[in-house]
Formats: structure tokens, C-alpha cells, sequence
DNA sequence: AATGCTGACAACCGCCAGATT
DNA sequence: CAATCTGGCGGTTGTCAGCAT
């Protein structure tokens, strides 16, 4: 097996770009728009690999990039966005308008990790730094951290705490998201059930209310996750605008997980679903509740 | 002035998931 | 269904400027 490499190495060049390897390419997504990376360099007439042209075009040559410092607010929002979602970095871009994921991680390993360090944060686990290597460390560290987690393997009881599982049921989340999923999945889907007395045009109307129905609902879903994560109003204009792509779909889960780390109150609740604190819907077999206490509680 | 150290950031590498053949 | 391709992601490295000694 094996792959063929994404470009021919022999006669690609590496190393910093030169103006006229970057006009080149402006040129051509100019003229040419982003499309095939691959046959790019060649059509362009770079010699450099597909995948070092769209870095380029992408961390710095992308005319929406905002260059210069980051602000406070956006220092914040970066730790909050990374306390939830981890080194998901082209999430937390997502949510900085202008910024890049590159951008953002080089940040965080030069600035914001000193910061938190300074704060007496652990930048990876957000919890203090005398908490982790106090006395306690051992509890602490029972208390899994699984944010760096891609989302399919993330173990989707992290963050909750033992003390209310007696019957460690931790691994029994499923149970609970589907308050959550059920919105999407019975709306979002496309396997919707028609009559068989109906005649095929009724049934095709049916099926675009239905469509029609859940479309809406995908989008009150959205709203609320939105709300969950709690981002100021930019970032939730931007949230608004960027909900096409496969990132913000993936994105669509994340919240969901962020929600078990960062409220002490159920989850249906944290995503708007209910208004107190705890619900029916978080309760499990055993009459306990699941809910989320923040990492640093 | 020379050397070494450190921080910042651009770029590369390897891997993965989804799409395509 | 397996093999292959492609785009994308996160971790790491390389390079350079600024500063201290």
C-alpha cells in the first residue's frame, strides 16, 4: 500500500517564500479562486507543494487575515475557548475572525501559556497549578482531562464527578445525549415516515414540511448551542455566519462536550433546554444526576 | 564586537478522515 | 469493498531578530 507523497519533493522549493512565490499565488486564487491544491503550484507556476500553497494562502496571504496583536478580549477568548474545547485550534479559530489556527496556536505556546503559568493556571489542564502537584495530586489527576480528546474517542463522562455515581454509571452518557441529539437527530435527519394511504404528492409535501420543520429546528439547536458556549456577540455573529462549514459541524458536538466542564448544573439545563438546575432528563437509572462541576471547582 | 540565549512565528511533517476511483 | 487521493489538522522544527553577557 502506501501513499504516492502529495507532491514532488525533488523539484518542489522549501524554506520562506519569496515575494514573487507569493504574488504568484495571489494571483492565480485571484484570478482561479481556492480549488485544487494539488494541480495548483503547476497551474500557478510555483514550485512548491500543494499543501505549503495553501498554508501560505491560508496563514498569511488570505486578505480577511488581521495581522497584529491580539487583543485582551481576544486573549481571553482564546483561554476560554481552549479551557472548552481543548487544542482544537482550527475550532478556536473559528471563533476569532481573522485569525488563523497557526496563528493562534503560536500564541498560546509563546504568550498564553506564560500567562496562565503566571496566573498559576495549568495552560493544559486549566486548573491550578498547586492543586496538580499539591498533596492531592493523585486525585487530581483521577480527575480525567480528556479535552486534547478528538471528539469521536472523547470519553463523554469526563468532567463528571464520581462522588454523585456510586454506581460509576459515568460511561453511560449516551443516555443523556440524546435530550441534545434528539433535537438534531429526529429533526436533522432526512429518514423521515410517510403513510402509504398518501398519494406521492402529498407525501412529497409532507416531506418538504417535514424537512422544512426540521431545518428550523436545526436552527434553534444551533442557537442554543451557541448560547451554551457563551461568546460575546461577535463571535456569536460569527458563529451565525460560518455554521456551513465541516469545522462548525464538528463544532456543533464540541459545545455539547464543553458544557460537561465547564456548569455545576445539568446539562439540559446548560444548553437551555430546561430552566432549573437539575432535570428528569438527567437522571439517571439509579435516580442519581448527571451534571458538570467546572475543572477548577 | 562577538557570542550565546530566548522569543516569535513561518513553515514543514506526519497523520487522519472523508471523498473518489 | 479496498485502494488511493486530497484537504485539513495539530505537533514540531527552523530561522531570524532582539537582547544580555
Amino acid at each position: 500500500m502506501g501513499r504516492s507523497p502529495c507532491c514532488e519533493k525533488a523539484h518542489t522549493n522549501k524554506g520562506a517564500w519569496t515575494k514573487e512565490e507569493d504574488q504568484r499565488l495571489i494571483d492565480y486564487i485571484r484570478a482561479h479562486g481556492e480549488g485544487c491544491w494539488r494541480s495548483l503550484p503547476k497551474s500557478a507556476g510555483l514550485l512548491r507543494c500543494g499543501k505549503s500553497c495553501r498554508l501560505r494562502w491560508i496563514n498569511y496571504l488570505h486578505p480577511d487575515l488581521k495581522r497584529g496583536n491580539f487583543t485582551e478580549e481576544e486573549d481571553e477568548l482564546i483561554i476560554k475557548l481552549h479551557s472548552l474545547l481543548g487544542n482544537k485550534w482550527s475550532l478556536i479559530a473559528g471563533r476569532l475572525p481573522g485569525r488563523t489556527d497557526n496563528e493562534i496556536k503560536n500564541y498560546w505556546n509563546t504568550h498564553i501559556k506564560r500567562k496562565l503559568i503566571s496566573r498559576g493556571v495549568d495552560p493544559q489542564t486549566h486548573r491550578p497549578l498547586k492543586e496538580i502537584a499539591g498533596p492531592n495530586a493523585n486525585a487530581a489527576a483521577s480527575h480525567l482531562d480528556f479535552r486534547n480528546s478528538s471528539p469521536p474517542s472523547f470519553p463523554v463522562a469526563a468532567g463528571i464527578t464520581a462522588v454523585n455515581q456510586p454506581n460509576n454509571d459515568v460511561h453511560n452518557f449516551a443516555t443523556l445525549q440524546p435530550k441534545t441529539e434528539s433535537v438534531e437527530d429526529a429533526n436533522c435527519t432526512s429518514s423521515g415516515t410517510t403513510t402509504e394511504e398518501e398519494p406521492p404528492q402529498l407525501q412529497n409535501r409532507r416531506q418538504q414540511q417535514q424537512q422544512q420543520h426540521r431545518q428550523e429546528a436545526c436552527e434553534i439547536s444551533e442557537l442554543n448551542l451557541e448560547l451554551s458556549v457563551g461568546l460575546g456577540p461577535f463571535q456569536a455573529e460569527s458563529t451565525r455566519l460560518s455554521f456551513g462549514n465541516t469545522a462548525e459541524s464538528k463544532l456543533q458536538q464540541v459545545p455539547f462536550q464543553s458544557a460537561m466542564v465547564t456548569q455545576a448544573v445539568c446539562l439540559c439545563c446548560h444548553l437551555g433546554f430546561q430552566s432549573n438546575g437539575l432535570c428528569g432528563n438527567c437522571q439517571n437509572s439509579n435516580g442519581f444526576y448527571r451534571y458538570y462541576r467546572p475543572m477548577d471547582s
